[in-house]
DNA sequence: TATTTGTTACGAAATTAATCGTAGACAGAT
DNA sequence: ATCTGTCTACGATTAATTTCGTAACAAATA
């Protein structure tokens, strides 16, 4: 799998979040957050087409894209590698300083502890 | 706080686990993993020394590094940039996926749950 | 019809990271 | 005294990423 860029991630979570969007969609989203000229953002997009990360559609005379590659099969990519480089391939201690940091719903609480719960019973058997 | 690189983290690992070192020291344990060239490896450690990630001091005629900055403090800073990136600040979603994917002691489940436990109190008060 | 607007394609510049070669200093061995 | 090996400093090169300007063309509009 291809790793993608700070900015290409940038897109593809803009992507899974509207869907099928056209590079002024994108770009406008992205420039709530910050200034980027409209070919700078088709530049990126064609590149990441370039590299299967997305996919287009022809829609009158422009382009609809699409991502390619799934949100949590990218996520787990991106995880294995920031563990290794980031925490020395300690993903507890990844655990730990996130919920640390981090402030979690009681549903979100409620999830973990199931996950937990359940990752002790097959660590049993 | 100045964002490591790739390499520099690689680097500041090291450091972290062994403490001061010469720049021989690191070359030659970043070529258990892969190749590169002490020159590589010495032009890595000057830029570093240059965003003060490092400090050095003589000993004798060559330098002895030292990490500058704080172990847990710059993951921390990663973690926090990585949540946002790869997991738009989903952070209890990257908490889920990395217990999912990786095996966790008796000892780490433990202190995880403490840890939880914790928070829920906290959450309460 | 002529002009403006919005779109894609593409080349080029600027920036950053990583790699390595070479040169010069110096200690210790011959 | 000279040679050899190890060290630091630094410049040059390459590759990847980001940015944007310009051209070509179609559609909408004046």
């Amino acid at each position: 799998m291809l790793k993608p860029t700070d900015s290409e991630l940038e897109i593809l979570q803009l992507l899974w979040q509207r869907g099928p969007s056209s590079v002024r969609e994108i770009n406008d989203e992205l420039n709530t957050t910050k200034e980027v000229g409209y070919t700078t953002t088709l530049k990126i997009i064609q590149l990441m087409l370039g590299k299967e990360l997305l996919t287009r559609t022809e829609k009158g005379r422009f382009h609809v894209y699409e991502a390619a590659v799934a949100q949590e099969t990218t996520q787990k990519h991106l995880l294995n590698r920031f563990v290794d480089t980031a925490f020395a391939g300690q993903a507890m201690n990844l655990v730990m300083q996130t919920l640390g940091n981090h402030k979690a719903s009681k549903t979100e609480l409620d999830s973990i502890k199931a996950l937990l719960k359940k990752m002790e019973e097959d660590g049993k058997a």
